[in-house]
DNA sequence: GCTACAATCTGTAGCCACTACAGATTCAAG
DNA sequence: CTTGAATCTGTAGTGGCTACAGATTGTAGC
């Protein structure tokens, strides 16, 4: 199976420059070249990038994915890849969580002073942190600066 | 109210470099500067620094965030933010979406083999996407590639 | 074989939102 | 006046690509 970068892009969703990138980086080795010099890829290449590319939709970072392939290389059982995963399981929830509190924050502004129409309040006031008396949002505490 | 950079930096919990990268890009005013050149700043620059953080906190994209605070400059009606706000509280929730996703199949992938001691299995295999038929998470169709 | 035109090549710069560093200068306390 | 902390400017690096320019190569149709 022969593979130009570009069947080989299309195949693996991964765009022709984040290929070239990932050589460049050594995530992918560097294939054979046509005598024009028109990189030729096989199915070993389409693996290792699927792999790379699942591990990316995964949100794994490159030098995460770089060990795991290393781990892969040398080692066929999976237990080694296990620690990986679960760090990276914690920073995703990590993650979601702190999004969570964004949401709740940010739909707590919107909701506070949907029908107040003070100048200077509801999103500008919650987000200024500013103390308009007339307005349901001021004084909240939790979208207070720190030291104000 | 004088402050030096480092004051400043404490008070609102941004980084010197950030302030001065914040300057640089316009998002906030040059301050007055010393005999000897270092930067003085007062409350207004702390209160616009502050709505700044504020907004980083909650996930705002500097863009959106030099908008908001033109919309604050020229206009006291918070109104005019309602919309940038909501856009981005879409974005918020796409991401807790994408990530929940995320966690859902990284869980997935290593509970299902915890107890498997067969060599290129569990993690690896999932991301590979193999089929070792020994091994529960083979043929997973959430897990394998698109063109495997 | 020739002609188009698509695909690929290399190398560099840009994106976001900072962060880090070097080397020079200034400020503030004792 | 000294010392050491704080600040100054400017540049380069981070991650993970993406975009572009300008040159070359591959391929399908005639």
């Amino acid at each position: 199976m022969r593979l130009s970068i570009g069947k080989l892009s299309k195949k693996t969703s991964v765009h022709i420059e984040t290929v070239r990138y990932y050589e460049r980086i050594k995530l992918m080795p560097a294939p054979f070249r046509s005598e024009g010099g028109h990189r030729i890829y096989d199915e070993t290449h389409m693996e290792r990038l699927n792999f790379i590319r699942r591990c990316r939709d995964l949100g794994f970072p490159l030098e995460d994915i770089r060990s795991l392939l290393e781990m892969a290389d040398i080692d066929e059982h999976c237990s080694s890849m296990r620690p990986t995963a679960f760090a990276h399981l914690d920073v995703v929830r990590a993650k979601i969580k702190a999004l969570k509190k964004m949401e709740k924050a940010l739909s707590g502004i919107l909701d506070d002073c949907k029908d107040c129409a003070t100048p200077a309040c509801s999103v500008s006031n919650a987000l200024y942190g500013c103390a308009v008396t007339s307005c349901a949002c001021a004084g909240r505490s939790d979208l207070a600066s720190p030291d104000a």
